[in-house]
DNA sequence: CATTCATATCAATTTTTGTTTATATATGTT
DNA sequence: AACATATATAAACAAAAATTGATATGAATG
């Protein structure tokens, strides 16, 4: 019983269900989805150890980043994202992804500045 | 989002999930939940309210009694609670339905015995 | 109409969960 | 080596949820 209610109380937070909800556009870095929630660092890494132990999403580490994604190896946890999400009014989440959208054109413009000295950027102010 | 969340925190709990599990097997009265769950009336009428309140389970008063059963009119959530239960081990509701069935054993054999004085008896002692 | 029984609700408490500030770790840069 | 950056973790605090014991409500019975 413990692991389907580690999932059901790893879905049932507004925070977490709006991190997964950026996470079905793709891979994600915690920048990333701090900036699109609008919110403090430590907070979003609290929930995404949850998501994490939940087996609801997995990380892939990569230099100083570590991007999160939806977990698709178990498919009842799969198929619980995608039915709980899909119930989710997108007027609920269209400042994150806005946020998120902006936050990611900066980056990609200052990763062309600073590649051009041969550095990658995340978040850094140069 | 409120309603989706509502009905996963309905459902991230041991207790619900154990209230949920035996009323797969029909309408049930507060007094043979308790009996099965082996714990305090209040417990159960507190956990019983917020299943009620996320549309999870419905209610039909008859007499002195309030007999609760799955609610199937919204498919999502009825949807929702099979998949759900379906994943919880026998083993974890096992003494739960024993309990039950004894129990439910109890009242029939004092309705039988209090319906040759006409009465309809529940819980109490006769 | 007083009593009993089934259930609900309340108030106090405890437990669990989420938030925040500060700090640690690890990687990459100069 | 010193520094900056990305993320994690810890500690303190705040907020929400669960448990419990006491009491209220309302139906049925004698």
């Amino acid at each position: 019983m413990q692991d389907v209610l580690n999932t059901l109380k790893a879905l049932s937070d507004d925070t977490r269900l709006r991190i997964l909800k950026i996470l079905e556009r793709g891979e994600l870095c915690v920048c990333d989805i701090v900036a699109s929630l609008d919110t403090i660092q430590p907070k979003i890494s609290f929930h995404l150890k949850i998501l994490k132990e939940a087996g609801l999403i997995r990380d892939r580490k990569q230099g100083k980043w570590i991007h999160y994604s939806i977990n698709d190896s178990d498919m009842f946890k799969r198929f619980l994202i995608l039915s709980v999400l899909e119930r989710i009014s997108d007027s609920d989440v269209r400042e994150d992804k806005k946020r998120l959208e902006a936050f990611l054109k900066g980056k990609n413009s200052k990763d062309k500045i600073v590649s051009i000295k041969g550095k990658t950027v995340c978040c850094g102010k140069g």
